[in-house]
DNA sequence: ACGCAATTTGAATCTGTCT
DNA sequence: TAGACAGATTCAAATTGCG
């Protein structure tokens, strides 16, 4: 059930927008973005008004429970997670905290909403058992195959060269935001899968600290992210990140036109992600950020057809292969030997088959050859978008 | 704290086997092996010696939760899992089971033994979690990236196209078995990721049933089993699966000297299992099965060189002497005044060709010259191919 | 028998909108 | 809110069919 991106409309435009109360709510409380709050995400994210944001990104602590100091080979010492804010006491409390965090993250994203958690194998199945039990519907769990992991140094193990993502939706009927065509495309015409292959973030990429060594130990790519929200976010969409870190979220978030809200504890994460984010450009031509899809065209009958005279009543329709035909009516319907309906209805019963296309399925002769009678409803559309601006 | 397999000797021989009496309980209580029990699979394992196999290796029910009926575009059925077998209440009811099959399993694992239980998104972070809490301690969370999945016909989510598996111990000290050196000859001399690319079951591995159509309808390929008998098992050890269905654990692990107690509830997967396994032969020489899949060039979608910052959103691409132009946009699609589409469907269509390799027609200017960009597809490839077994 | 084309199939939580 | 209806939607392999 996902909503799907309009190609008219630069904001967002689910079809049900004027039913909807959501914008009203939205515009009576705009809730300020493009920030960073400095805190704690829990109290953070109650303070903010309930339903505001369109997705959520988490990368929170994995709670790795790593043991004494890790050498290469070579003797080299590895860097690791040490720090504070990944410690806890048991899993138990780890659960405590995911499921806090999470209740607080829930209220404030909004029904449609989506959610993106990232974690390991440490953390990630407290989190998915978490999501279930709290009422989010999992839509794909991702896995971020690493090109370029660490090596398992002591071969002890496979090389963990992964991380899971989790996305999810708010319930199993929410109508989530999925661009499909936008991932297609990315992936260049086959449908984007679960797995994917995307280097770690290094070099230019990476902040430093004044020593030169890595400003934050686990800093994710800016492709990851540029993907998780081309994949579930319309440019404008309001995107909150509670474990804010050194800003990669805002700054994916700043050049593909969205907006973001970033919590961070840490004043040096903080200073780095404005600083970071300062620096980004955000792409001047807004067009290029759209990502066209068919299922958001405009509607047109086929009753369009006959009305404005491309096709005359009794004109003959017949299949590509030439073996179904039809007569098409004045009022828009048409009718096979045995059946009479709308295109799709009797594309459909023809065929025998549970559902057609009739646009694709019927054709008319033009000529020496058949034509699809989709070209006929690309030009009523070719006019009606000129006529809108 | 991996055992390792002993280059010397065949037989397993962990560095601490003197200090264990596990060796002599072993030989009190020879448990039966290379069977097939009936029957439910919790009782079935509480009737076995504790203690007393090497491996287990489980495939739950997933517990799916499948909608209505799927079509694919063509209008043909999806033979979907509808089977009895994998419908539960709840997930409260889902948990349940988990729990009590993974105490039962638990019972009868050698102290060192490893237990592997593969799933999807539905039901994996039940499993994980259920493992942790019950002491498990995870070693590795392995992702099944399928090269040839079934895609997502609605275009509604992203094609789920991996499974996932996970590996752990008993016990964090737990001395468990890994053939490291077996993994790495097997992935052509480097470290064995912890993402395995093999293929579905299909074509004449799958066993079918009367009619002509699959006989278990998640049959799992041989080649998942070898690998994962070659990781975590010696020759002669003794392996455990609780899920049996139709024997694929029993077919690899006969083929690689070990040997198997399979537990199964359905007659008809049994007899099925007992014919298959009959029909394995043993190989004397174990190298002779290590069949490391060939490799091909990766294939990198342009969006990829968009989604790493390698080019912009906007960026201006020519052909090699400047006479056609067409901008990039953040899907990956590029513009020209006339066209939109891939890297190759513009380049054909400025040229007015029928065909046309965008990566080689496509340039960027840099500095004084024009690069083909080709040059950023091989640098993503240079990163891949590190990586991709 | 061989080569090419057409068909089949796989663990799938698989639609949106209006009346 | 349940029902009707428009109409959008598939990839890699293995197997079968045909000339």
């Amino acid at each position: 059930m996902p909503r799907k991106a309009s190609t008219t409309a630069p904001a967002k435009a689910p079809r049900k927008t004027s039913r909807k109360v959501a914008s009203a709510a939205k515009q009576a409380a705009p809730i300020k973005t493009d920030v960073i709050h400095a805190g704690n995400c829990i109290e953070i994210m109650n303070s903010l008004p309930e339903k505001s944001v369109d997705l959520i990104f988490a990368d929170p602590p994995y709670n790795l429970q790593l043991g004494g100091e890790l050498h290469r080979p070579d003797n080299s010492r590895v860097d690791g997670v040490d720090d504070a804010w990944d410690k806890f006491e048991s899993i138990a409390a780890y659960d405590k905290f995911t499921r806090e965090w999470l209740a607080a993250a829930r209220r404030v994203l909004k029904d449609d909403g989506g959610l993106w958690v990232i974690g390991s194998y440490h953390n990630i199945f407290r989190v998915g058992a978490a999501l279930q039990d709290m009422g989010f519907w999992v839509l794909n769990d991702v896995v971020w195959h690493k090109t370029n992991p660490m090596p398992n140094f002591r071969g002890t193990r496979f090389t963990n060269a992964h991380e899971t993502l989790v996305w999810c939706a708010k319930s199993p009927d929410a109508k989530y935001m999925f661009n499909y065509d936008a991932m297609k495309q990315l992936n260049d015409g086959t449908q984007m899968r679960s797995d994917w292959a995307l280097p770690l973030c290094t070099g230019a990429e990476r902040l430093k600290s004044d020593d030169g060594g890595k400003l934050h130990p686990t800093q994710k790519p800016e492709s990851l992210l540029y993907r998780v929200l081309m994949a579930s976010t319309q440019p404008g969409d309001v995107v909150l990140d509670p474990f804010f870190g050194t800003g990669t979220t805002g700054a994916a978030a700043k050049r593909l036109g969205r907006h973001y809200i970033g919590i961070e504890q840490d004043p040096g994460y903080i200073a780095a992600a404005r600083r970071r984010i300062a620096a980004v450009e955000e792409i001047e031509d807004k067009q290029l950020l759209l990502t066209p899809s068919k299922r958001t065209e405009p509607r047109v009958p086929f009753g369009a057809v006959v009305e404005r005279g491309m096709l005359q009543p009794g004109a003959l329709l017949t299949d590509a292969s030439g073996r179904f035909t039809a007569r098409v009516h004045a009022d828009g319907t048409i009718i096979s030997s045995e059946h009479r309906g709308s295109i799709h209805q009797v594309g459909a019963a023809v065929q025998g088959a549970p559902a057609c296309n009739g646009w694709t399925f019927w054709h008319v002769q033009n000529g020496s050859d058949r034509v699809s009678i989709d070209v006929l409803r690309q030009q009523i559309r070719a006019e009606m978008t000129q006529s809108i601006q």
